[in-house]
DNA sequence: CATATCATGTAACCGGTTACATGATTCC
DNA sequence: GGAATCATGTAACCGGTTACATGATATG
């Protein structure tokens, strides 16, 4: 699945402009799927291409025009059958846990700088899910995947709090120089 | 960070060839990195050229020669050097909660399937962490990731499994030919 | 006065994935 | 007999990231 497809999934949920299709991605999906404008307009300019969005440019003075998508009916078929045919991974690249299982070769200096910014960081996401958890306008869908983000994000939280001691309180080691 | 890079640390724990480099990534990262061949042998060959790994053959009848990597003092240091600089993120990118968040325009069969095979496979790969949790040979930080894994994942698994009705009972979509 | 928001886009780059190529041995 | 394991590698591809380009308005 690409970023294209996630377009056209916003876009069921009604018209919008690619500056706000990129809000979806930073706020909603913020937690399992990002996206920078330099995916977001290019995947715009192509389904408009395939006939799979609609674009009204709207003037606007000392900007650039505003442009406001809308899916089609063959955007729709289309969108249901890649979602219907695409697999359902979850892939994680993680490089707070890469240093977390090398722990050893980190100064206990880094080591709990890096853990602190991670848990500053899962609460901070955790507030934001809240509040899209709690959005009485909120289709299913997004009360799952934010009550999902909360669900996991706490676990994460709170295991690191209770097992942060395994990686700090162990011997760094001093890069081969500790005898002699 | 890049697969050069946890090569390296791979390398730290012992000499070993790409292709048990490979059963890291499969095994002890699987949860939280990924790499193939095409990039782990690639990566191996650009350390050999930068000098921080060296390369013995060992002789194979009928197989390709055997290429054992040892890192290097020179590696060791380029190691620490970058896991003192490199962020220290946590990247998702899930399908499936994409097709969570719209689930309404799925098919309920296919809703189903995609939940069940999520929680299948997280089963399995928390039974595959617990090996790995309990193995006493293991590193503090092969432990805490470990962990961290089994924590997390079971969250997961718990929520979908006390909240998926959150999506299944809800009205799928009828592609606009609900009325009329 | 500086930062954030609104608003769109292009081009180069990079790194990882996939597919291909080769082939014997061992286990079920 | 078929699948899994051992064992290495290359080349094309693709898709997302980053950096660049432009610039007014509103907010603190």
């Amino acid at each position: 699945m690409d970023i294209r497809t996630i377009c056209l999934g916003v876009l069921t949920l009604g018209d919008a402009t690619g500056y706000e299709i990129k809000k979806y991605f930073d706020n909603a999906f913020n937690h399992f799927f990002t996206a920078g404008y330099g995916s977001i307009y290019p995947a715009l300019a192509q389904l408009t291409e395939a006939g799979l969005v609609t674009c009204m440019a709207r003037e606007q003075e000392r900007r650039p025009d505003k442009k406001v998508y809308s899916i089609t009916a063959a955007g729709r078929r289309h969108l249901e059958e890649a979602l219907t045919i695409c697999p359902a991974r979850h892939k994680v690249r993680s490089e707070f846990l890469v240093l977390m299982y090398f722990a050893h070769l980190l100064s206990r200096e880094r080591l709990a700088k890096v853990i602190d910014a991670r848990l500053l960081y899962l609460e901070e996401l955790i507030d934001g899910l809240r509040a899209c958890e709690n959005d009485a306008q909120a289709t299913p869908g997004q009360r799952f995947t934010a009550g999902f983000g909360i669900a996991v994000l706490q676990a994460a939280a709170d295991y690191i709090r209770q097992n942060r001691h395994l990686v700090e309180q162990a011997e760094p080691v001093e890069a081969e120089v500790a005898s002699v």
